[in-house]
DNA sequence: CGTCCGATGAACT
DNA sequence: GTTCATCGGACGT
């Protein structure tokens, strides 16, 4: 798919967007950016509301925790702009955006988004007849809006074509819009479980409680 | 090879 | 509040 032609909504994040090796501040920062996608030839784009920091190796929390370094979290070691992709639960593919230089295995969940493009397309691919909070406020909802699975692990974000796109639009989120906690899901990880490498955007209708 | 379990979500009571 | 779907990764044997 021509991604020119289909005019697309704000601008590609340069890879340099990707390389800061403080991943709990591109955390917040990837906070109302625009996620698009481009999968089966159909486009459709939601606004990031909701994401979690994870940052190996000290972070118990993360997989590539030791810098443990396994088929599974062999992507999370690339170069920042990449996408690591996992299947959780076996049902749920989630989606993280890795950043920082190669060999530092840090990355950001992304947790919800708003829905922006072509939301009939969205309700489709979530079996749903109206719009309601829960079509994208979920890790695993979101992606299964955009069509987003681990058959596009690794890919390159920052490409004019690629399936999955980050994009900046100039919508702005002011300091008293983010919300900051504790990151959901990991109890298993002791005092890392505590940190606040959780980021919403407030009022919105698409996060989590 | 066997077992355990997870960065979840949906459907229950 | 609870249960459970469903499967690849991680790890011990």
């Amino acid at each position: 798919m021509n991604a020119q032609r289909l005019n697309l909504r704000g601008d590609l994040l340069p890879p340099s967007f990707y390389t800061s090796e403080d991943v709990v501040q591109l955390a917040q920062a990837l906070i109302g950016k625009v996620i698009v996608s481009l999968v089966d030839g159909k486009y459709c784009s939601g606004r990031i509301v909701e994401t979690e920091a994870y940052r190996a190796p000290e972070d118990k929390a993360c997989h590539a925790w030791n810098n443990r370094r396994t088929h599974r979290t062999a992507t999370m070691f690339e170069a920042g702009g990449v996408a690591y992709i996992y299947l959780c639960y076996g049902i749920h593919h989630l989606f993280n955006v890795v950043t920082g230089p190669k060999d530092k295995a840090h990355a950001v969940l992304v947790r919800a988004i708003e829905p922006l493009d072509n939301i009939p397309l969205m309700l489709q691919r979530r079996n749903m007849r109206s719009l309601h909070p829960n079509l994208t406020n979920g890790p695993g909802k979101w992606t299964q809006a955009l069509g987003i699975t681990t058959a596009l692990n690794g890919i390159k974000l920052y490409t004019p074509d690629a399936p999955i796109q980050l994009r900046d639009d100039g919508y702005t989120v002011a300091k008293d819009e983010l919300l900051t906690g504790p990151r959901i899901g990991v109890d298993y990880a002791g005092e890392w479980a505590k940190v606040p490498w959780r980021f919403r955007l407030a009022q919105n209708a698409y996060i989590g409680p």
